[in-house]
DNA sequence: GTCTATAAGGTGATAGAC
DNA sequence: GTCTATCACCTTATAGAC
């Protein structure tokens, strides 16, 4: 059974169907509206009116503005840790590492770009958040990263990655190549097929034409 | 005359020089503060503390919080864009792609990273902020822009950055790789010079190794 | 489940003494 | 130049009617 449903469900199944659209609803109004305005900035105002109800009926689904917040981040920190290990776990066991970054950069530029806003938000506003909610978010992120480790690694010890790589430094590197697209990029304005193919090119080849590699 | 007076200096030369060191020492402590815990997060009264006065007095010096925000930006941003056309015009006139990309992500690292907390409350916080703030600092945002993409479109046209790159996607991976560090990188716990050795790495040449160079 | 009313506390900003 | 005192407003959260 994948994590996934112990966050995205309600907690009690049994609860009607139109209490849990509420909270779905309040839910997305909270994720849009923490990505766009950081999380100090949002009211529980800003989220009521987006959800279209008031501020003190979040109370029924909510303890509190910060059991928001960790609700939203726990979703789409999950999301994209479900979508990268499972569209990884598609490839055939001999697939190369050009294969699996390819697959990986994709999948994490999809949940950031295209999948809504929860990922986004998580990405977005973390290094703004209290310190409290950050730290219970830690074992989801070190999940995620941990995923990438192991896929450099193994590339790194095959010859596949260069030996002057240092692993650690360079996954940061790449995460933030693909994070930052939540600052710029707009799915409408260009396919996210695209940026994910450059990103491609970058973290496999880099930009310089070949015969005119840097020496060191 | 470099533009980074006129955003560097007090308004007034002929201002006491116990006036001209508070000011800059709210702004200091406006930048880190606003660094750490974003701007809606960061109260008054919080910039007050770390600058050792109160808070009624910050209006002596600045209009509003808004205002005090503004200063901090231009400060950032100049910072980057003198730091990195000063070393880029020391470089001889037939400099490599390599040399040029290299000179430009170290003096964008090292402001970032080390000098201080204007240029990282700047790249961290600009989402964040209200738009009419984020629309003033666009001409600054724009001219720094405009060198990297000077400096890339050179290089594509001379045959050292491949054909397939698309430089409008790449400068904004670039930059989110760079800039991304000031979420990991800690200059306490390692030299930036590593961080910016494996950010050329990666950008001129990516991580795989030779021979096992991506197809398309 | 959702609402109105309201509490309790903090916020940016101003007035005016020193 | 810096302070204390204070204002008007907005915030999160709770109480209790419906």
């Amino acid at each position: 059974m994948p994590k996934t449903s112990a966050v995205l469900a309600t907690e009690s199944v049994r609860q009607p169907a139109k209490s849990t659209a509420t909270r779905r609803k309040i839910l997305d109004a909270a994720a849009r509206t923490f990505r766009d305005k950081g999380y100090a900035a949002t009211t529980l105002n800003d989220i009521a009116d987006a959800a279209e109800i008031r501020a003190a009926s979040l109370y029924y689904y909510f303890r509190s503005k910060e059991d928001l917040l960790e609700a939203v981040f726990g979703i789409g920190m999950q999301r994209v840790v479900d979508a990268v290990r499972q569209r990884s776990a598609a490839l055939p066991a001999n697939a190369t590492l050009a294969q699996r970054i390819e697959v990986a950069i994709e999948a994490h530029l999809e949940m950031l770009l295209q999948q809504g806003d929860y990922t986004s938000a998580n990405i977005r506003i973390f290094g703004q958040v209290p310190k409290s909610v950050q730290r219970k978010q830690l074992p989801l992120r070190q999940d995620y990263a941990e995923f990438w480790r192991e896929l450099l690694e193994t590339a790194q010890r095959s010859g596949e990655i260069r030996p002057e790589i240092d692993l650690g430094i360079m996954r940061m590197l790449i995460f933030g190549a693909l994070n930052w697209c939540t600052e710029w990029a707009d799915p409408k304005k260009g396919p996210v097929r695209e940026i994910a193919r450059q990103a491609c090119l970058l973290v496999l080849n880099g930009i310089a034409a070949e015969g005119k590699l840097r020496k060191k």
